[in-house]
DNA sequence: AATGAATGAGGCTTCATTCAT
DNA sequence: GATGAATGAAGCCTCATTCAT
């Protein structure tokens, strides 16, 4: 019926995938401000211009530090946005996972997901766009890739479950989430490009409709 | 009922919106040869490294031409990737519009749409990577602007006159458009991240889907 | 007798170390005068102040060309200062040794090398002193080592030959090799601070108090 | 006879040529061992690395010091390299004159310069090093040249008084005195390089050979 | 027309030094 | 007194662009 490889114990139940380690490197908290201050600037020039658009004095810049202060917190520009991509990935899993109705029927959860990946949306637009409207495959390491593959594996095990409950239609839950993460971003993209708004109303029609994509007939 | 703002000319017609001009800027079949040599080594960069991360004397050295042969076919990095968007996106656009169904019903039409967009992606996968897997809001001039804005134009037409028609569900065809392209751009990624194989299976299960999601009830 | 450890064949017999190369690494005439300039002004600048404390945009300057030329020649600051090294020992080895009199009696041979030694460091002064008045240890690669290595053989060999010839004392040939280049060395640098003038009757003393210190009773 | 300078008093009379002070900078104790701690850290780097090629903060981290610390030690780096310089060369030149022989015969007085010098070396092998192997020209302030000059001097003057005992073959004082300390030094070097062993019997027959050299006939 | 050597501005990073704690 | 976080000048190197050939 399908030939996704899952193993058995995990068909019903899909679980929290990522380490939601509340990372703490500095034990000032004038260091970690500056970290943060760092990651903010990195975050918003690195939506402009991209990684490679952006240089590390222009990060100091806006960060209000020295250049050389990025060097205390970071190793280099590499460290830096892989760091700052996991902390933002993690962040987006986290505001979704935090309290998601795993037990709640299909379509309850389907509205969640929309509901949470919009309020994320909303809430932190760069962020959002950086992760999802960028390519990242030239610097990303392996940890960070490791954290990509977390939400991913969640989604797909959400489908293949709500598969096996008959909730969901057959087909590949790789090619199902794939196609409603991608409508969810296309959504949010047209928004960032100024061409609609994310109104609650946008967003529950958009869950309406993809949930008519996918619904078991 | 919609106030999505199209003048009345346009309701029921939508036709080929972007110059299809075949510049031909030197004179010599050897310079085109070139140019051309330029562009594909241009695309297979930009898509693995992104436009900032690639350097201009690695295009030529991948073009097997000189470096300063660069500037005389493009007046410089940026004119370079402008016009590698647009012959890019204008060939996508041509590759989908060209002897599209354009009377036939909203479900063929659809289905033309996904195929079309489906052999394009699987005959150019690089082409459509840059075109759509990378953000671009760097370095596109108003030029570049208006080609990509054919393309969503002529979509979101469609939409319009299937809504008007009765054949798909009233809303706004600027969001339904952006998901339907977005789950077609999602579906792509997965392919090109190695997640799922772009068969023709595959590509015709989504386009149900698709379908199942904007139908009029 | 003597326990340093030398394959017998060699014994009797010593020759041409190192490869005299005339490296020609760029075809234009231009291209070798720029390199050559380079080189030029590092040797200068490296035996003033040392490696570590010349900056390669100071050496471009001396040697009028762009900083970033040196990169056209030089993979990098330690591939230029190891180039430097091999083609000035090269150039060392090659004045001691061009028809050195390898056959002639050993006080032949000691005064020959005095002799090609100081006429070297007479006429390429600061060639001398960055070769033995600097210590390479921090960045030489193993090229550069075995060229060191090429000459040091060369005269232990002497030694050995000289000492089975009975026209040397007995004696660690390395230990003795180590003290005459290092009287030699001392005498130089002497003249390096200003302390002594090379004149050739203070080169003729010298090698006259050498071979009283080795000679066979 | 001798065209050597020295003015008539000295002739025969050489003596303790530089302040052997015992500065004690800092009046706690603790304060004299972080100094110490910061000036053997930099002894080994700069040995290693040389002087421009080492970060202070890397000496602080190698002393066990906060890099600032290292600032109410020493005024800024090169103050740092000089009193070190001084020290290592007055902490040589006491352990070659304190208790010398000085009325004892020239060869005693010889075999007693090359004992010591070997001691030395082999007790504080970097030190020596750091003096000896490396090149200074760059940084040394007057103070340092002039606890240079003074080993110099003694040298050159017991040279010159042995001569006019008749116990060492005439000659300028100056190329003897250079000699055979640059062959002391070449003999330390061969050993620091790894190629010999300073053995008892190896300083034993350097300071012989180096005698037969200057040994009046 | 084509080349690729040359350039120097600008990018990433280090490090001598300072200063608030 | 001691620290080490912070700084920004300066170092190494890259690269978009030019121009002599």
């Amino acid at each position: 019926m399908r030939n996704f490889p899952l193993d058995p114990v995990s068909r019903n139940e899909y679980s929290f995938p990522v380490a939601m380690t509340p990372i703490t490197r500095t034990t000032t908290r004038g260091g970690e401000l500056k970290r943060q201050a760092i990651l903010e600037a990195a975050l918003e020039l690195f939506v402009e211009r991209g990684y490679h658009g952006t240089a590390v004095p222009t990060v100091a810049e806006k960060a209000g530090v020295g250049a050389g202060t990025i060097y205390r917190y970071f190793a280099n520009k590499e460290a830096l946005v892989n760091e700052l991509f996991r902390e933002q990935k993690q962040a987006l899993t986290a505001h979704v996972l935090e309290g998601f109705p795993t037990g709640a029927a299909a379509r309850e959860q389907h509205r969640a997901f929309w509901q949470r990946m919009s309020d994320f949306a909303r809430q932190h637009p760069r962020a959002f766009a950086f992760l999802e409207l960028h390519s990242h495959r030239d610097y990303l390491d392996d940890d960070s890739r490791a954290v990509e593959q977390g939400i991913i594996e969640f989604g797909t095990r959400f489908f293949v479950s709500a598969q096996d409950r008959g909730e969901v239609n057959p087909g590949s839950p790789m090619l199902i989430m794939s196609m409603v993460f991608g409508a969810f971003v296309g959504m949010v993209r047209a928004s960032w490009e100024g061409r609609l708004e994310l109104t609650d109303d946008a967003i529950a029609t958009a869950e309406a409709l993809c949930w008519k994509a996918i619904a078991a007939d």
